[in-house]
DNA sequence: TTTGATGCTCAAAGATGTTTGAAAAAACCA
DNA sequence: TGGTTTTTTCAAACATCTTTGAGCATCAAA
């Protein structure tokens, strides 16, 4: 998963904040500090965090109210917010969620299913970068379904394009005739063997490098260096 | 807010049902019921609900099996998807959120918090729900169904915008035939592959120009350049 | 050097998907 | 209701992609 995230934590007991901060930057996210309401706003407006843990019982603004404020602004409109919360009623539990939250968590909370609910935020923005690939100066857009090499843009047939992205998708790794076929042909489809070589070799031709290299009796590999 | 979005629920207790349903559309969403895993997928894949709630404990398939089976097929990856639950311990919390679900909630379930989590969930995805699109020349906007390209007003039909404002939503992502089938026609209406071309050839007559690429035996896609 | 195995090249045949024009069916509007 | 526009269907012409087979080139082992 994508990592390297940057988060704001906003909180006034320093205890808090330090068992986030650990479990948080263990997982790969950079952690924001923040001390209070004011300084939450200060600093998102400075740092321009992809995620924000904003306490509700805060000097200042309180959680909800720098919710509120951060969500009239167009530059946090896609910032994600997670409220904390001693209390543990509905109403406020509404509110929060109301104030534009995108989660609501109540205290004590347990790290993992903390760290597990920012996931899950992130992962329904991960999921359109797993589309492209890139090796080198290659870089393949499986959702656009075109192929960039040493910047310029290169059209290749539907084949011929999934072959490449198979090759690449492991580049170095050496992929066997059978896998080949299996993985782009399809394991109930029958095509001959000639059929791989020529298509490798379009793919060869048109890419005008030697990017794809033959291992005589095993298959064929993407490589890495050229 | 935009209601009227489809959801799905399913548990095996019919009270729960009950209850969920009242809640939901009296809200103004529209609700699809289900009785255990396997109707819950069954009906998924004929409603294409927009946001789905699932009891863990069901017969069948639990909501977690559902969730993950459902994650597997590109139809449901933008699928909202809440799981509901007895259990109240951490690690199932967690394992819940894995599944690939966007929320884990423990029962007893407040209605009125429910709904808020809901609409926290739509909210998202209504702000990226733009009334205009613009790319390059060619704005299009949706609430004035009106088209401009070059500065010129241009009119088309009913389909034929809805299928360019498709393409031009994300311009140089290719859309499959079925993409465009069940965004366009929705997924129960059946017509044949002609039809697509058909209003393609429309659309880039009307514009005078070649907007709109064709990538053999994939689908379409709106060019960036031109 | 010969031999066999393997992969490469090429052009042509085969298969598949797309465009086009025309026209029927359906929806819309006065 | 008639006339108009939109939507869908169809079939033929087209374009392109895919597959194949035959001959060549290469390499390693005999």
């Amino acid at each position: 998963m994508d990592k390297g995230r940057k988060i704001l934590i906003a909180d006034d007991e320093p205890d808090i904040l330090e068992i986030l901060e650990y479990n948080l930057s263990s997982e790969g996210y950079s952690v924001v500090r923040a001390k209070d309401g004011n300084e939450a706003i200060e600093l998102a407006r400075k740092h321009q965090p992809d995620l924000m843990i904003l306490d509700v019982m805060m000097p200042g603004f309180t959680g909800m109210e720098v919710c509120q404020i951060l969500r009239k602004n167009s530059a946090f409109k896609e910032t994600f917010i997670i409220i904390l919360t001693a209390l543990n009623d509905d109403s406020s539990h509404v509110k929060g969620l109301e104030s534009g939250a995108d989660d609501y968590l109540s205290k004590p909370i347990s790290p993992k299913v903390l760290i597990s609910r920012v996931n899950a935020l992130f992962r329904r923005s991960n999921r359109t970068e797993e589309t492209s690939i890139r090796v080198g100066e290659l870089i393949i857009d499986k959702e656009k379904f075109s192929i960039n090499f040493k910047g310029k843009e290169i059209t290749l047939a539907k084949k011929e394009f999934e072959l490449l992205a198979l090759l690449a998708s492991k580049p170095g790794r050496v992929f066997l005739r059978n896998e080949i076929l299996s993985q782009v042909w399809g394991a109930e489809v029958i095509v001959g063997d000639r059929t791989i070589d020529v298509h490798i070799r379009k793919i060869r031709q048109k890419l005008n490098a030697d990017c794809i290299s033959t291992v005589k009796g095993v298959g064929y590999k993407f490589d890495l260096n050229s």
